[in-house]
DNA sequence: ATCTATTCGGATATTTTTGTCCTATTTGTT
DNA sequence: AACAAATAGGACAAAAATATCCGAATAGAT
């Protein structure tokens, strides 16, 4: 469903958004162990996500990964998707046409598009702050 | 969402369903022409399929594909996803977690869980027949 | 029997995704 | 100023997905 390095963006980001509640910068060391991921990967999904203006960074001593503490709950899961993996799992057609369009529909179209536009609403109405706190809770988990 | 593999497999049993209700059988030319796949990707594809028992292939001269008249209606979308792409789809973890598991969910299954099971439910319940009375009526396309 | 049209299957090539390594740059501490 | 700890970023490597090529096997037509 997700590329692996979504998923990755994905998993990070509530890990820092779980700790910049407690003003806590987070190291990709920290990152990559807490949601298992290779580290260097990690660290190339974060510099996108840094671009996309998602997370913040702080190089050098005592730096790592933040994100604005009155932001999180006004990110949406959408975002980061977007940010990483684009826009194809909204908009592209599910059997490959070039453009997915009313007018000139693949065969699984109506049905595949419900489908998508469930996904695309539980996307965009997901924030970060929800997911960061099922973690914090302990009723969800970032790895294994 | 699918693989492209997944794509030319499902397309290519529509046409080849199209084609059996005339008691036509089609050639992996006319197939990849059809729906404008690479000719000898969509081989390997299509000899997936006849080992899993989807469609029929014949051999030699005047041979090709064909799927038996009295079964398109009974093949269901998920049968060749599965064939191809596996189960994975359907069962596992939208973030990656090793297993998706009720006591043991990553963030967001709740919300995801509902959207793969509306997709497995819609891929379980589409046949092959509505599919290809789409593309007879021409009220849907396979390629552009 | 031979020829031709076709699928089958193994080997190989290309592209994309995933992952690694190393150096540069930044920033706080001493 | 020197050092240490961190991210940034480019180059490279490995793995997986996608795609191509070619000979073998099969079966109908002549
Ligand atoms: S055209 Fe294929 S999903 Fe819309
Ligand atoms: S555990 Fe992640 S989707 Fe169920």
């Amino acid at each position: 469903m997700f590329s692996k390095a979504c998923e990755y963006g994905i998993k990070a980001s509530i890990f820092i958004a779980l700790n910049s509640y407690e003003s806590k910068r987070v190291s990709l060391k920290a990152i990559a162990k807490e949601i298992n991921s290779p580290e260097a990967f990690t660290a190339k999904i974060l510099q996108d996500l840094v671009r996309n203006g998602i997370i913040k960074s702080v190089k050098g001593a005592y730096g790592g990964f933040e994100i604005d503490k009155y932001a999180i709950s006004s990110i949406k899961l959408s975002q980061i998707v977007n940010a990483i993996d684009g826009d194809n799992i909204y908009k592209g057609c599910g059997l490959g046409l070039n453009t997915c369009d009313e007018n000139h529909p693949c065969p699984v179209h109506d049905k595949f598009k419900s489908v998508r536009d469930e996904l695309k609403h539980m996307l965009e109405h997901t924030n970060l702050e929800e997911l960061a706190l099922d973690i914090k809770s302990g009723v969800a988990f970032l790895k294994t």
